[in-house]
DNA sequence: TCGACGATCGTTTTT
DNA sequence: CGATCGTCGA
């Protein structure tokens, strides 16, 4: 096998099979190149038998993007090649050893919309107000000990974590969990940990699966939590191949329980560990390399990678300075136009932010310039309310155990089966340790027995037919109707098409249109999966979110939109950070919760400065409006970190000093509700006092002049000289807080 | 049961 | 600003 493409790391990398070894890969490393001629290279060279390997991506895209590029490389049987996420590999998993652990083979997959919905029945049942306990708290607190590998009756010793069981969530967690099982479900961590709980219990079920997988491989390692990081370990004892692949300086998931300590811990873990670093970059140009470099070497919380590239210098990064974030946005559409007239095709461009309700100014101007583009992300296909509700249809059918499956839709549409009625039929599932289905048979079947759950007869019709309706259905599957004949049938018998036809308007019409595009998806499914059913179709689709796939969506031919969290993994020829301002970028939670949080958005900010590849554009707006509010926030700590060699700072339109002039001309009645930031309180604490500072001009009860404001003192004001925030007092009595060097602001 | 209306409160989201 | 949620009245 030829390994002349790779370099020496690269090669390390391919050859050093045996034992536990950690790459670090940097950004734009050849990281994928390398782990697909790893694989090629265990199967043809080494002849190891695919059935051996394993190998563990997170998203479904990273999965496909190896298993096709090996598909390409090597001439053995792929299909039995495991590289799967790590959980559609436990839901497989789990499928198969189900009996274990008293689940059934059916069991459905909650994402995180059903697992709120779980957490607000709780919390109603326990008589909690939701403005008291937010569910997403207690989600948190579950994700939390999921995250860490708990699951209920777990010893958790030894693992560096503590779990209070004294602690009334605790208590939730617990309920949350037999409302699961209950239902016959797991949520997305469950997935995780019932695998653990597995390998746990029955030792044997383990062995079976560690004398299987010879070789190991986990790819953005950096993303494990503790639980998957468990379950890595578990199934790697025996043999020891475990290679891991990740770049701590692209830990961007921590919020979401990816634990940095996987990667800087790995050598307490396996002392015998080989480090491999890829710190050459073959993606973008020496002054963004260099640049981004320069701004992560100021995270502490690194292994410490030197990136360097042979490419070309290439030109400066280019910081924009606009007024506001209107025309930030313009300025994005313009450049793009111009890079256009020069020939550079839309796809080789993509414009990130940081939130994604920023994509709006931007798609606008965009429009408003006839520049074709697409938004990845945001609103997912299956998050959509007319494909959960039939997708709810479908999972009762599946797996009628779905109590939550049963409350989401059996009103949907409007049976006269309101909370009353269902709050009934729940008590008594709840009383007689039922599902609801199960009582809802009942109600139907002997309604002598079930007199005392006062139903109108009116309800109680309603019930028959919906009952009547989803046992059809059911009957059809198991007589082995086609998944899309038992759609259609749950489509038009539910009433659910016939209610939005009814309806005119333009929203009901592309609902409908998203219900025939799920229609479709179903027949595809079953076309190239003839032996698979529907449950294996929602598997699909929910440990799948990839966007509705549009054929041919690579070279499309438009501008990419994205968060920059959706950007990882990618990469192109122009690229704009927007929005990088304080506050904004870092964001504010970020800034509130202290230094760990400010690293992490540094290395999101990293990896947004290495997804370019020629130009890096980096704007920020003086003002933006926020929350409905115009905030002055200032140029993000960030951009004060690129050396300035590596960039060029362009200001569009007019300086400060006419800037009132111009926000005046700009537009009026936007501006009329100009007023203070509403982050009063310091966010820059953490730096706000060396010991020595410079004097300010700005000192208490100065009297000033602000534009907009008129005259007014100050009443205080902090942070170093060139960088103060200040606190006015007017004239009438308001009290205003401004980055003095943003606002328009005389001393008198 | 269901809609309308006002109060509230804002990240990121591979699975 | 805008989505979401809870309350209230018909």
């Amino acid at each position: 096998m030829n390994l002349n493409h790779l370099n020496l790391q690269q090669r390390e990398a391919v050859q050093n099979i045996n034992g536990p070894m950690m790459i670090l890969a940097g950004a734009g490393s050849g990281k994928t190149r390398t782990l697909v001629s790893r694989i090629s290279y265990l199967l043809e060279e080494k002849n190891i038998s695919p059935f051996q390997l394993l190998a563990l991506t997170f998203s479904n895209k990273a999965a496909k993007e190896m298993r096709d590029r090996i598909g390409r490389e090597v001439s053995c049987d792929v299909g039995a090649l495991q590289i799967t996420t790590f959980h559609a590999f436990c839901a497989k998993m789990l499928r198969t050893e189900a009996q274990y652990l008293g689940l059934s083979k059916s069991f459905t997959i909650y994402d995180g919309s059903e697992s709120k919905a779980v957490v607000k029945t709780i919390l109603q049942r326990r008589g909690i107000s939701q403005k008291d306990v937010s569910p997403f708290e207690v989600l948190y607190f579950i994700e939390d000990l999921k995250n860490h590998g708990h699951y209920p009756d777990r010893n958790m010793e030894g693992k560096d974590y503590t779990v209070d069981t004294a602690d009334m969530f605790f208590d939730m967690y617990l309920d949350y969990e037999r409302e699961l099982h209950k239902a016959n479900a797991l949520d997305f961590g469950g997935l995780i940990t019932a695998v653990i709980q597995l390998f746990e219990k029955f030792p044997d079920v383990l062995l079976r699966y560690q004398e299987r997988f010879h070789y190991l491989l986990v790819d953005e390692y950096q993303d494990t939590n503790r639980a998957q990081f468990d379950l890595v370990t578990k199934l790697a004892q025996i043999k020891r191949n475990i290679c891991v692949v990740g770049d701590e300086d692209q830990s961007i998931y921590s919020w979401r329980g990816a634990d940095i300590r996987n990667i800087l811990d790995f050598e307490e873990v396996y002392n015998d560990a080989r480090i491999l670093k890829l710190e050459q970059n073959y993606r973008s140009s020496k002054n963004i390399i260099e640049a981004a470099g320069a701004v992560i070497s100021r995270n502490t919380q690194r292994k410490g990678k030197d990136m360097w590239t042979d490419n070309p210098e290439g030109e400066s990064i280019e910081i924009v300075e606009c007024h506001s974030d209107k025309e930030e946005a313009e300025f994005v559409a313009t450049q793009i136009r111009e890079l256009s007239k020069d020939k550079h095709p839309y796809d080789e461009m993509a414009v990130f932010y940081r939130t994604n309700s920023q994509s709006r100014l931007i798609e606008d101007a965009l429009r408003k310039a006839n520049i074709p583009y697409r938004v990845v992300g945001g609103i997912k296909f299956y998050e959509r309310k007319e494909i959960k509700d039939l997708l709810a249809y479908v999972r009762i059918v599946v797996n009628d155990k779905d109590s939550l499956a049963i409350s989401r839709i059996i009103n949907v549409p409007a049976r006269g089966i309101g909370a009353t009625s269902l709050r009934k039929i729940e008590d008594e599932a709840v009383k007689t340790e039922s599902t609801m289905w199960e009582v809802l048979q009942n109600i139907v079947d002997n309604p002598e027995e079930y007199k005392h759950i006062r139903l109108t007869t009116r309800v109680k019709s309603s019930l028959s037919h919906f009952v009547q309706f989803i046992h059809d259905a059911k009957v059809a599957m198991n007589k082995g109707d086609s998944p899309s004949d038992i759609y259609e049938k749950l489509l038009h018998e539910s009433g659910y098409y016939e209610m939005l036809r009814a309806s005119k308007d333009y929203e009901s019409m592309a609902r409908i249109e998203n219900l025939e595009e799920l229609g479709n998806a179903i027949s595809q499914f079953e076309e190239a999966n003839p032996k698979l059913g529907l449950l294996e179709f929602m598997e699909t689709i929910t440990l799948d979110t990839s966007v509705k796939g549009e054929e041919g969506e690579e070279d499309s031919g438009e501008v990419s939109l994205m968060t920059i969290h959706g950007a990882k993994g990618l990469e192109f020829f122009y690229v704009f950070v927007t929005g990088t301002e304080e506050n904004v970028f870092p964001s504010y939670r970020s800034l509130e919760s202290g230094e760990e949080a400010i690293e992490e958005e540094r290395r999101l900010f990293y990896v947004a400065m290495t997804r370019a590849m020629k130009i890096l554009y980096i704007t920020f707006s003086q003002g933006r409006m926020l929350f409905g509010q115009l905030k002055f926030n200032g140029p993000s700590r960030f951009i004060s970190e690129i050396p300035n060699k590596y960039y060029r700072w362009k200001k569009i339109g007019g300086g400060y000093q006419d800037r009132s002039s111009n926000f005046d001309s700009d537009d009026d009645s936007k501006w009329d509700n100009f007023s203070d930031p509403i982050y009063d309180e310091p966010v820059y604490r953490v730096e706000s006092s060396p010991s020595k500072k410079p004097e300010s001009k700005y000192q208490k009860g100065l009297r000033i002049v602000h534009g907009l404001y008129g005259e007014g003192k100050i009443l205080d004001c902090e942070g170093p000289k060139g960088d103060e925030r200040v606190t006015i007092q007017f004239k009438d009595g308001a009290k205003k807080k401004f980055m003095a060097k943003f606002a328009p602001l005389t001393v008198l």
